[in-house]
DNA sequence: CTGTTAGCGCATTCAA
DNA sequence: TTGAATGCGCTAACAG
């Protein structure tokens, strides 16, 4: 038996299929006795409409595309994924998920699909490749660009890296760093890809407070190197242990570290635990993103980037472009703020060894009865 | 102008639209001729397929419904959900993505959506009511639960949470750990849902690889409760903290941790790190999942679940069951193994306190060129 | 207030 | 080998 259909309904109500449409969708005039008669062969018919039919004739799916990239490994992306699908069934839409894995082909693939599938919107979950953007304008549907924007002509929701990334700076300066290393990356993804701007603004609000400062910027207080993906996971964890080591051994002086992501912070982490190296008491560390920053030992100060207001507010963008029928080619800025957990303390003595200004640990006994645990040494709350 | 269809091409090229969506498909008879002549005006016209006319006409959307619970800060899900999209895209399927926010009631919204939508397959991301997997078999569409079967009409992707616990313990044992603590929590989710049967199943493993052995459960040794959902986050970060204090405090000779996740292991981590407490060398620790592990300092020994595989498998079971036109309800194993990381090492001394077994640390000086770092003390590489 | 009608864009039968 | 015709299920004029 096929599945009841608005004639069938129609008949068993003894009305015709219009009248039924009206009673489903609550417009135009219907009688009380007619409406009665639908609702109860409604009820005993198990109707259920057909979207794919309404959609063919209202020559509108109520649907947003969503294109990203990689894994979702790293929880940044799948809290905007979050965001978006939150926003999007606020308003009645549905999320069409694709992934296009960094690639520029795929990317267009997967607009093609989207195209054709006749999407009202599609959201970029940083886009690869502008052209691709251009290809859905072009196509008459809306687009939004989250993080990155590559094509003038679209909307996007971006954040302020260097205005974040000096709040971060500027946490540590207050708590009396003035050695603060740089652990970052240059280039994002493969080098063949131009918008390498972002770790670049985080590199220049460090440079920037720094010499605010009155600092002169010592080379050996920075390492940046490109970094491929890793297996099994996003870049950067790997990098962040060898790059602390390297710091370790260039610049004895330190007393903070600030990390372009979480990711390099927890590889930074790391070497320093395996050094024995205390965090914050012997070295402040801050990251940016605050993906992982809760889960680490001792939970890491950070930059929370807003990853799933970008989300939300990508797709109610879109939604609002699709409804008002209009291009549109907004930019609208999320706020990332610090959040201050345990990694970062006052810096003790400007300049003196870390061996020096800290006194030898105490032979660590376990504490024998349940209780609060000893408060971790001037770490700030916000 | 309006975009072109199937009828603006055949004009084009002078032939019918059963020409056109002839050479389009590559099936029926035509003529090397027509065909050129459809392929030029193809090209000209800028034509997409309209899918949505094209489903209706064929009375199937090649389409998958994806519904899942919660956020994706926690990489399980976000790894589940790339490889069935995976799986999805070999096979020319395409994904909807549904949150029903660990929901009974809103899960229903999102099968009655996916049902509307005439979805040809539904994945549940852990379903959270089986009635509403019947619900959707019901309507004739192909679903699979993964992670657990509340629904024994359906077909099913999961993993033997018993055998996998059982690897952990042994892992341990095998080290020499006899004095092992056990980290867990009895519900996982609000106590009206009975399929507690995950962490159950874990803790079994605990419980009888310890008797293989000839130990006695030791209550002091286990800390279970039952724990809500955190704010910001999936719960069990801040349970794992305060329950690892606590077995700090009732349960000095231990030697050694089996933590039911990764996100508690992670929070024990945290406290054992206020408390100075090194790992592995005075305590090992061993966690389930494989999400927040390589992140954390150690890298934490762990349970890898395959959630890439489990997604994949998932989409794949719908797409043949979609393919075969049967209901079918098989339950397809995955298999999670032990992964070695450095936060297991042979135990020193049986129920010697950690205090005793503990050489008083040396002050640490910070090493002063670049190199290797120390290798953490006896922990296994796999 | 309600029914009839004419497609939305495509795939497919059937006849030529 | 090709084209004409039909209808998938629904909505929106329009006529009554």
């Amino acid at each position: 038996m096929r599945e009841a259909r608005l004639k069938d309904v129609a008949a068993l109500a003894g009305v015709s299929t219009a009248t039924v449409s009206r009673v489903l969708h609550g417009n135009g005039y219907v009688s009380a006795r007619a409406r009665e008669r639908v609702e109860a062969a409604l009820r005993d018919s198990s109707y259920r409409l057909n979207a794919v039919a309404q959609e063919l004739r209202r020559q509108k799916t109520i649907t947003i595309g969503l294109i990203l990239h990689g894994d979702l490994s790293n929880p940044f992306v799948g809290e905007i994924v979050i965001g978006a699908e939150q926003a999007a069934a606020e308003h009645g839409f549905t999320l069409l998920f694709l992934n296009a894995h960094g690639n520029p082909g795929q990317e267009r693939e997967c607009v093609e699909t989207l195209l054709k599938r006749r999407i009202d919107g599609i959201i970029f979950t940083t886009a690869v490749h502008g052209k691709n953007v251009s290809l859905a304008l072009d196509a008459g549907v809306r687009a939004v660009e989250i993080e990155r924007r590559l094509c003038v002509a679209a909307s996007a929701v971006v954040v302020d890296n260097h205005a974040a990334a000096t709040e971060a700076m500027r946490h540590l300066v207050s708590l009396g760093h003035r050695e603060i290393g740089f652990l970052g990356e240059p280039f994002p993804h493969d080098s063949d890809n131009d918008s390498a701007d972002i770790p670049k603004e985080r590199f220049r609000a460090y440079r920037d407070v720094l010499e605010a400062c009155g600092q002169v910027l010592d080379n050996s207080h920075i390492v940046l190197g490109h970094y491929p993906r890793e297996r099994g996971g996003w870049g950067g964890l790997e990098a962040g242990a060898a790059y602390m080591r390297r710091l370790l051994g260039q610049a004895p002086g330190l007393t903070a570290v600030f990390a372009v992501s979480d990711l390099v912070a927890a590889g930074a982490m790391q070497a320093l635990y395996a050094e024995g190296i205390r965090v914050p008491e012997q070295l402040s560390i801050i990251g940016f993103d605050d993906t992982f920053a809760r889960y680490l030992a001792p939970p890491l100060t950070t930059i929370r980037q807003p990853m799933f207001d970008m989300g939300y507010k990508a797709a109610s963008l879109a939604i609002s472009l699709i409804a008002e029928d209009a291009p549109g080619s907004s930019v609208e800025f999320c706020q990332a703020r610090l959040v201050i957990r345990e990694t970062t303390a006052p810096a003790r003595a400007t300049g003196a060894d870390l061996a020096l200004r800290t006194a030898p640990e105490e032979p660590r006994t376990r504490r024998t009865g349940p209780g609060p645990p000893p408060s971790p040494a001037g770490a700030g709350r916000s």
